[in-house]
DNA sequence: ATGAAAGCGCTAACAA
DNA sequence: TTGTTAGCGCTTTCAT
């Protein structure tokens, strides 16, 4: 029962001696790669059995360059709209056999160009980037040389790279319409800064323009683009909110573009004696698990994230395994997801 | 600029020409495995950034049988718990150079055999099994060839396989104690079956043994065993809460094995019209973040997570690079939470 | 201080 | 239907 110790495998030699044939056919046995005698084939197979042979997979890699892993890079697995996308493409990786790599970049560039390096040097069949920049450069080799790149969250305009997401600026825009609706005139938005992220971007975009299609200027005062929400989305939005009602006429209503942040936004308000939704109205974006169970429980946008994740992962396996596939932007729906953050404008 | 497409890579014998100098010097110089001249070593550098040279680690790792890469199994990333604890884990084996393979098992001993199959294959150096059955079996193999493993959250009794954990009854203990100083009787607890997972047990454990130490006889109808509540934990909940509360003497108080079922419970309760925590106080596990915001804040065990993550990798990372170290469960340390979802008991 | 060459375990072209 | 063999890109022993 007890096999050899690793540095000492069974190799793909030991199965051909035992089983009396040569080593390519076993290697052809095994991999079906080409036809085997049917009581060979069982030899075969009894030897490998019998020794406990593992085909070294490093091995058949440094041949075929190909390692059959995916890198997975996104900017925090923590965060539940991450870790439910990368749920769905861990499914979708083993079920074809893929093996995922995870790596988090915290929205940092230069760790992202490092992780990716070190993917690239890994020999890893593809990459999926959850991650979120504008700056498209060390994407630029990975395409160079061919090696196939899906984006999902974000998109990667440069290049012809397709990308699994929503429409940023409409799904904003439903938040905003969703308030005016309500009466709401005077509508803050909180984001980390969207220079580098087209997503972010968009979503602010749809905000402003939501607005505008409603009538309401542009309130610069309404706007608070606060860096340290990346690494804290939840307590970032403290010095946000107290900033947002600071000014001369406050918002009745504030959309933040993560449940992460909204949740610190909620926190922040009633810590601050302001009622939600009484006296403020609160959206986020995505529709974590939690955002239903806040207090209030939150109103927001949905994002179908898992199966983001499993149509990403499919996408880019099809891609390796070089099936014909429309190189094009993916765009999958949202929904408004009415909760108890939000409530007629007071007054 | 545009490096040569991936199957046409550089080698070492590219960069070996264009520097004048024999391939195992270049090896030498680039891995500083042996004293190479100042300047061959600068002509190595120049011709290997000119060229645009990458190591390819496949052939490497064939040739030193070693990927620097690790296996992580979980049962469910999109669970926060085992989100932030991968966090912890990716964060070191990214500082160490080590590449992290993430598995998920959804609590499938199938697969995670599986799993580790196709991970052995892989030839990854090392594993760390945030996965939890009891039944070591598929761990032998990997003990038998001496692969690294190390457990985190689960404890792995018929092998030398070092553990990072919390002594899960002392920690439900606190719980029950605390549940008692607040004059409760009638404690009800929520699990998943615990037969197959000590964690589990040891939680239950410390539930049964609580109360027997502050006098109260363990009633076989306050506890709730429900296999449904592994895959959905959340909604699983209610069919639990609504049997709990059907017997003859409910219960004032219940704990629940984890947040996530928590968030459940008390979603469950209030849609029964039960308020928490003025008819039934609820207790969690785990002290994941969207605890703190539930409505009401759920007083829970808080575990730290990422730390327990930080430390499984770093062990495992010292195994494998062969360092000595203690092979025996690190034990770390556990805080009840007091929040306001647990208050005096009624009458 | 450096080079030559063997070989890690496998696949695939070519032979038979 | 099967066997022989070259070679993937690298590390490392043995020479020099």
């Amino acid at each position: 029962m007890s096999k050899k110790k690793r540095s000492g495998q069974i190799t793909i030699r030991d199965v051909a001696r035992e089983a009396g044939v040569s080593i390519s056919t076993v290697s052809n046995a095994l991999n079906k790669s080409r036809y085997v005698k049917k009581e060979t084939l069982q030899k075969i197979r009894n030897a490998a059995e019998m020794l406990g042979y593992r085909p070294n997979v490093i091995a058949r890699g440094l041949r075929i360059k190909s390692t059959r892993s995916v890198g997975v890079i996104v900017p925090d697995i923590a965060n539940p709209f991450f870790a439910e996308m990368v749920k769905g493409m861990e499914e979708v990786a083993r079920n074809l056999g893929f093996t995922l790599i995870l790596c988090c970049t915290y929205y940092d560039t230069d760790e992202e160009t490092r992780q990716l390096d070190l993917l690239m040097n890994k020999w890893v069949d593809g990459f999926i980037f959850a991650s979120g920049f504008n700056t498209d450069d060390h994407i630029a080799e990975l395409v160079d040389q061919k090696i196939p790149v899906v984006a999902v969250d974000r998109e990667i305009t440069q290049f012809e790279v397709p990308s699994v997401l929503i429409d940023n600026v409409e799904a904003t825009k439903k938040s905003v319409n969703y308030l005016c609706e309500l009466g709401h005139r005077r509508i803050g938005y909180i984001t980390f800064s969207m220079e580098k992220i087209k997503t972010v971007e968009n979503r602010f975009l749809g905000y402003r323009d939501g607005l505008k299609e409603n009538g309401i200027d542009f309130d610069d005062d309404l706007l608070i683009v606060d860096e340290g929400l990346r690494m804290n989305e939840i307590k970032g939005c403290y010095s946000a909110v107290e900033k947002m009602l600071g000014v001369k006429n406050p918002p009745t209503a504030i959309i933040t573009m993560a449940d992460v942040m909204a949740i610190g936004a909620i926190k922040a308000l009633k810590d601050l004696g302001v009622r939600v939704p009484q006296d403020v109205s609160v959206i986020g974006f995505d529709n974590i698990a939690y955002s239903a169970f806040t207090d209030p429980p939150l109103t927001t946008v949905k994002q179908p994230k898992k199966s983001m994740g499993r149509i990403a992962m499919t996408l880019l396996i099809d891609l390796i395994n070089k099936k014909k596939v429309e190189k094009k932007n993916i765009i999958v729906p949202t929904e408004l997801i009415i909760r108890e953050s939000t409530a007629r404008c007071p007054q």
